[in-house]
RNA sequence: UCCAGAGUAGCUCAAUGGUAGAGCAGCCGGCUGUUAACCGGCGGGUUACAGGUUCGAGUCCUGUCUCUGGAGCCA
């Protein structure tokens, strides 16, 4: 099997008689021999080929253009240039796929605007393979991270017939045609069918029966949201604990992201660099920030009175009763407190159903972490367990309770309290990588009006 | 969905209402070790689309589409 070229390029040695595969990123011509650097995604890096036009396979060079796959065989040896430890001196290569002249990536710098229109094709430029690296990576340490602390993985269910309300506008799905809403007793389910818009109802019902549980899929939101922040598909975690209140609850929040936040400093250096030099220049200080410092906890009336005794004129009210604006959580977390920030305590009207309310009858057990740049990155909050108020909050909401008679019924056996909350994957990816578009932290974006890839 | 801005060569961008240009990419040639290589040459356009004003429109006006930034909804 032939090697990829990030153990390559770690090799402490020279090597004789290596195989690599790859796709050439560009070609440097001398008289008589190439340089060609070959990349195979395996790594932010290239590793260097030197050509000699006599070995077999290699002429004519020019066909070795940007964009075409080769299989090189050579010998690693140590690299005279200043640019790299080692280089491949080819022996043979053999030209896979070309690519022709219509090839749209260039070896120079693409806007992430045009990368996005060749959404195919820009996994193979650095900063989209070193995003999906990352990806890749922090998906893994966020099973890590629960999976060490004894939650169970649960796959919730992604269509689904409950609406997890507040959560937004749902996709419906369908068998029939014409008008889908005449006889749905016909319909494949034998009634209306969403995909999911979040996993945590079902969550809970495993929560309460395994303690600690999470799950890590995707989510569908049909808001017609025009924004860097919002996708109509995109990736959730959510973790429910049985047996935990709102504390329990915001302590496992901010271990998380700290923890994200360590394991990108330590796991993704290579990428990081990357996104530091060409996408944001203070991410890894913010990072590292993050890893070292406490977030800032404060309770939402406490948030309302910073925002109005700070003598800024906000373009929005700032209101007891009235929800925090992006522009009043980037006050707090960026200019205010300068660090992440969780908010806690709500007023019942403006948060869920579901959320336990608190001993004032006036707020629930809800909490946002809300960190610099991005907004809120986690909302959470500790879940009613009390039937009776639960069922007095579904009136209040104006929900009939036989929609969600399962969900009651945890309430009728053996009712604890528990607690969780959501955090938006591709939302953590921009805080970690400091890349400001989530149709740039997703492989294939799903929003308004394009779904092309 | 609302507000603002933009759309010119494959890409990034110029062009006062008066001959559509540059850099890079591509192609051809040169160079014995390059590092977004370098040097010389060549080709490359329905100025997003549809209408209008004008002697004359890339430029001004109207509409449509797309993209970007901000906002709302939220993760």
């Amino acid at each position: 099997m032939h090697k990829l070229i990030k153990h390559v390029l770690s090799a402490t040695n020279p090597i004789e008689g290596l195989t690599v595969k790859g796709w050439v990123r560009t070609r440097r011509d001398s008289k008589g021999f190439s340089f060609i650097e070959l990349n195979d995604g395996s790594c932010l890096a290239n590793l260097q080929i030197v050509l000699d036009w006599g070995v077999p396979g290699a002429g004519p060079v020019t066909r070795f253009t940007t964009g075409a796959s080769a299989i090189v065989e050579g010998n690693l040896v140590p690299s005279p240039g200043t640019g790299q430890k080692w280089e491949l001196k080819a022996t043979k290569i053999e030209l896979v796929g070309p690519a022709d002249a219509t090839y749209p990536l260039q070896k120079k710098g693409h806007t992430p605007e045009f990368l996005r229109t060749i959404a195919h094709l820009r996994p193979r430029s650095n900063l989209f393979g070193a995003v999906f690296r990352t990806r890749s990576r922090l998906a893994w340490a966020v099973h890590q991270f629960y999976q060490e602390r004894d939650f169970i993985y649960v796959h919730a269910p992604i269509i689904t017939a409950s609406d997890c309300e507040g959560a937004g506008e749902m996709f419906r799905v369908t068998t029939l045609k014409g008008d889908i809403d005449q006889d749905v007793q016909k319909d494949f389910f034998g009634k209306r069918t969403y995909l999911t818009v979040s996993g945590q109802l079902e969550a809970e019902t495993f929560a309460c029966a395994m303690s600690r549980v999470y799950t890590f899929g995707p989510t569908f939101r049909a808001e017609n949201s025009n924004t860097a922040r919002h996708a109509a598909e995109f990736w959730m975690i959510e973790p429910e604990m049985a047996f935990c209140d709102l504390v329990g609850d915001m302590d496992l929040g901010e271990e998380f992201i700290k923890s994200m936040a360590r394991y990108m400093l330590e796991h993704c250096e290579e990428d990081l660099a990357l996104f530091a030099k060409f996408v944001d220049r203070e991410v890894i200080k913010r990072l590292q920030f993050v890893v070292e410092r406490p977030f800032q906890r404060i309770e939402y009336a406490e948030a309302v009175e910073i925002l109005s005794k700070s003598g800024r004129t906000f373009e929005y009210p700032v209101h007891y009763g009235l929800n925090l604006q992006s522009e009043h959580e980037r006050f707090l977390t960026e200019e205010h407190f300068k660090c992440p920030v969780t908010v806690f305590n709500y007023p019942r009207e403006i948060k869920p159903f579901y959320m336990r309310l608190n001993d004032d009858a006036r707020t629930v057990r809800a909490m946002d972490v809300l960190v610099p740049g991005i907004g809120e990155v986690i909302g959470g909050s500790q879940r009613e367990e009390r039937l009776d108020v639960l069922l007095e909050n579904m009136r209040f909401h104006k929900l009939r309770p036989e929609d969600y008679w399962w969900y009651v019924d945890l309430r009728r056996f053996g009712s604890v309290p528990h607690a969780g909350f959501g955090v938006g994957f591709e939302r953590l990816l921009m805080f970690l990588t400091g890349v400001p578009n989530i149709r740039d932290v997703i492989p294939f974006a799903r929003t308004p009006g394009n779904a092309e890839f």
